[in-house]
DNA sequence: TATGAATGAGTGTTCATTCAT
DNA sequence: CATGAATGAACACTCATTCAT
């Protein structure tokens, strides 16, 4: 890779932290291309060297957050720890993002209306996907006799719902921060997965 | 009331029910007072008859939903049955909603952005209301003993969360029904918290 | 048609006439609908309740004429005269439109391009409709043997032709009115039509 | 002129040929800089090197066309031949041209809105002057006696009219090659030249 | 009550043009 | 010479909102 192109590299990280950042504020749809624009004293144009259209600079947004989760999610399941650890690194990780990315992260809530075919395929596959390292390491726990629980993939459904959830309701103080919310929803995923009896 | 208030009242509610449809399809955002007018052989205009603008529409459907939703709950808690038996109707109750009214019940993302400071509040405080609804029923189990929860308000938040999700990824097909879906949620809450030991 | 429809008729072909009053001066391309709108003393959001976007109200300016003068040229067709003299209102006719009607007529030169695949047929269609009755008035001239020509559809896209092509050039002032200019190329036409022996 | 001016000649010309081949497909407004460099693996600022402006490198293609095809009907009159050899000679050229080059060659509709004042008046004086070039060939055929016609300049526009006008319809096919229609076009523009008796 | 009509602020997008490097 | 990057004016189109009738 040349100069110039890791120059727009660069630019366009820039220009999606920027997008990020409004989009966590505004939400997908009352995010402006102006805004974003101004927010980086560009002008709405400029934005078009870099990104096709809207759509597509949402798109890469969406994309670049959830790839890393699931690079973080793929290092914590390849990481010869116990299935319980292996829990608590994920649910951090999982709740860490939906904190502090909120919006970008997960919470695009009509994918089908803001993206068009290729887009929203691509888009469904990475989700498929990240729910998918959810449960190969329940699977693990139930091989390993440490998690007995029913239906384990709607199990999986339930424990990511609470999560993605949080970004509704928290906002991080000092009566509860968010190690302490993750350490919480840790041990409630435990109980859950391990099963009454 | 005369006649005349009580029509009023009547379409009113007409309109409550086609925007509920309109917004559970095409989203809040989405929803446009043109399409929502269309579905009852109505003008744009006229809607302004009846509803001030676009919010207090969109907050009177909100309010509705919830308002009935908070209604079955009390009924729920004020029957004399065991804490269980009130716990799976509760869940029952709140996925049913979850799942019918979709958008127009529980994900409307930024309240903050779509309602104005008045609107904003008692909406805040209805949904602070129905949450305590189910603290109170937490509570009665742990009273009883037949609950062991640490910090039973995040675990509520949990618990609503897992339930909110649903409607993220459910549509009711013959390999998961809404019944089953009740059920089965019902048990993970159950099991989460009844606690481990 | 009740009231309000005739209004809403009235209101529509003021607009198309005014739309193409702007498109005979600017061109099909440069004719804004900010502009059109300014001529009417309306705003360009307006127009939009009248025609669904550009390209429909293009089509309809379009449209309108091409209908207008196919009538004109069906009546031509159907009176009781000579070849000769409805050849003359033929031509008369067709200046006309070219002269008066310049753009908006005619010369909307990549019809394929400003129109979607619908209307663009129906243009195609409606072309080559008035196209014919050229060719039956043709016909029927050398079924009489009035005219003598060679290939006669070649024949009638060579006077066409060089009738479209009138706008291009011809302002009429009284070195040449459009009258003179009418019964110079109805002799010109006539004198290709009857052959050179 | 030196290596470094003879070289910048030569890119220029290679612009020239590329802007036209956009031109004549996507017409003239629709031909964009980007495009244009694009096919010349160029980037879009380069081309101001060479050209003022986009307006000047339209102009320039225009005239470049117009030239040539001006050179080769001069050369035709030129020539020791008949009034009729000569006639079928400047109506192939024109053909070839008004066929090959389409839209950069004479149908720019409405070059005052296309060029400034300077530019314009050149374009004018050269199409003028193109013009003439016929009006020359028919006045030496009425000089001979073999050409009757009426107002001979209103004629030339008919003719000149008929020809431009056969981009607008013709696509060589096997029903119909360049060959054929030059041929039939020919024997019209012949007959209508000897008039009727 | 209801509507037809109009408005105007906003939004995404395009593209010729400029200029430092 | 060439380019990458940025600009800004223009444009089509949307939609909540208003208001006379």
């Amino acid at each position: 890779m040349n100069l110039s192109s890791r120059r727009t590299r660069k630019r366009k990280d820039e220009i999606l932290k920027s997008a990020m950042r409004i989009i966590n504020t505004r939400g997908y749809e009352a995010a402006t291309m102006e805004e974003i624009a101004a927010e980086l004293l560009m002008t709405k144009g400029s934005l078009y060297y870099y990104f096709k259209n809207k759509q597509d600079l949402m798109y890469q947004c969406h994309h670049l957050v959830l790839s890393e989760a699931v690079k973080e999610l793929e290092e914590h399941l390849e990481k010869d720890q116990s299935v319980t650890e292996t829990l608590k690194n994920m649910v951090d990780t999982h709740i860490y993002f939906a904190v502090e990315e909120k919006e970008t992260y997960n919470l695009l809530i009509r994918p089908d209306q803001a993206y068009d075919k290729e887009h929203l395929q691509s888009t469904l596959d990475l989700r498929k996907y990240y729910a998918s390292l959810f449960d190969k390491l329940i699977e693990r726990g139930i091989a390993s006799g440490e998690f007995s629980i029913k239906e384990p993939v709607i199990a999986r459904m339930f424990i990511l719902g609470s999560m993605n959830w949080i970004q509704q309701w928290f906002y991080p103080d000092n009566r509860l921060t968010r190690e302490q919310l993750q350490q919480l929803f840790y041990e409630y995923i435990l109980t859950l997965l391990r099963g009454s009896e």
